[in-house]
DNA sequence: GTCTATATAATGATAGAC
DNA sequence: GTCTATCATTATATAGAC
């Protein structure tokens, strides 16, 4: 059934190791382990190891997009979509509480390590928060939506982070609603700022 | 002049090591460099790197410490001192744009890890969240204290963490800028709560 | 207390048989 | 494509001289 090749099946046990321990405590035999195959059959596919950390960027960043695309698709008003990717907490808490954010514990780990592909990781940040502007835009903020979308990934990365800390789940619905609620007081000002315009 | 121990020297150069590249990635070698021991001479202060761990993360406990008594003896009124807080993010915003917020990068590489130590480094989290609540309190929130010191800092880990992925400080300003508001804006309300209740 | 070996284990990476 | 050696390097950690 599977038609995957064993690249991908490397790539795939690779991209959920390095969120589950980190990328370098993840070492060859951990993946080979959960691949099942010999070490040496690595290089086969990959020359290095930062070659596995390229392809779990580029399939994160496919991923994120397939994501994205499908919070369009369910949801017309941008209001609805923004929603859609704060409820995110919600919807992987567990694994969040677990590990924190995928995107911001990978991005923090690289900067650390001064790893070439650390802009990989601020790309897969770059891409919700282009998106979020850009939805931001659609409700009529133009002139702050980049402020907005940076406004929300701040939140939303700090839960993360302390969710993962302390390992708690009650805080994550308390800030989650009252980032909906903020959201909601800004679709309502927009609306009567854009009334006032006409 | 310096009287300091190299067992103190140690711990300071691991201290800084670790918030910088991180734990794993910091060797035996990189602070004997830094101390300029040989590797040898280590074993004698330290029998693991994991003791060395808990000694940073015991230096950093009292380093906060003794920050949280500075900012009481500085400030008479709970919302400077929570102001204080805030404001670490510009202070420190150098730093925080390199290497993130010492206390979250270090609590989520741990927790990856899996490694016991993690626990000091979410109590070093618990002693600012604890400090926060008892300001809240102070303020009149006793009963939403500890939510609103959560809250302050899900906002400064989200703000770090950014900062360090796009190395960016034009938001980092504007951040913290809207943190002041909130807490004006909580301090306004509470005072008009507690004029009530006379 | 500090040093120079040295032991040991794990890691990323290679060579060559099948 | 996959495997079994194997290599070189690095890391933590130890032993013993000074």
């Amino acid at each position: 059934m599977s038609a995957m090749t064993t690249r991908e099946h490397i790539v795939e046990a690779a991209d959920e190791l390095f969120y589950r321990h980190g990328f370098e405590h993840t070492s060859f035999s951990h993946i080979a382990g959960a691949v099942k195959i010999s070490r040496g059959n690595f290089y086969y596919h990959f020359k290095t190891k930062d070659e596995i950390l390229e392809a779990v960027i580029k399939r994160r960043l496919a991923n994120t997009r397939d994501m994205l695309a499908a919070w369009e698709r369910n949801s017309d008003d941008p209001a609805g979509r923004i929603g859609c990717f704060i409820k995110i907490l919600i919807t992987n808490g567990r694994r969040i509480r677990q590990f924190g954010c995928p995107v911001g514990t990978l991005s923090t780990e690289l900067t650390k390590l001064e790893h070439p592909s650390g802009e990989g990781a601020t790309a897969l940040f770059s891409l919700f928060r282009d998106w979020l502007a850009g939805q931001f835009t659609l409700l009529g903020r133009k002139s702050d939506a980049d402020e907005l979308a940076i406004h929300l990934l701040v939140r939303s990365q700090g839960v993360a982070t302390l969710a993962s800390a302390f390992g708690d789940e009650k805080f994550i619905q308390l800030e989650v609603d009252q980032m909906i609620d903020w959201l909601q007081s800004l679709h309502m000002s927009t609306a009567g700022g854009t009334e006032e315009k006409k």
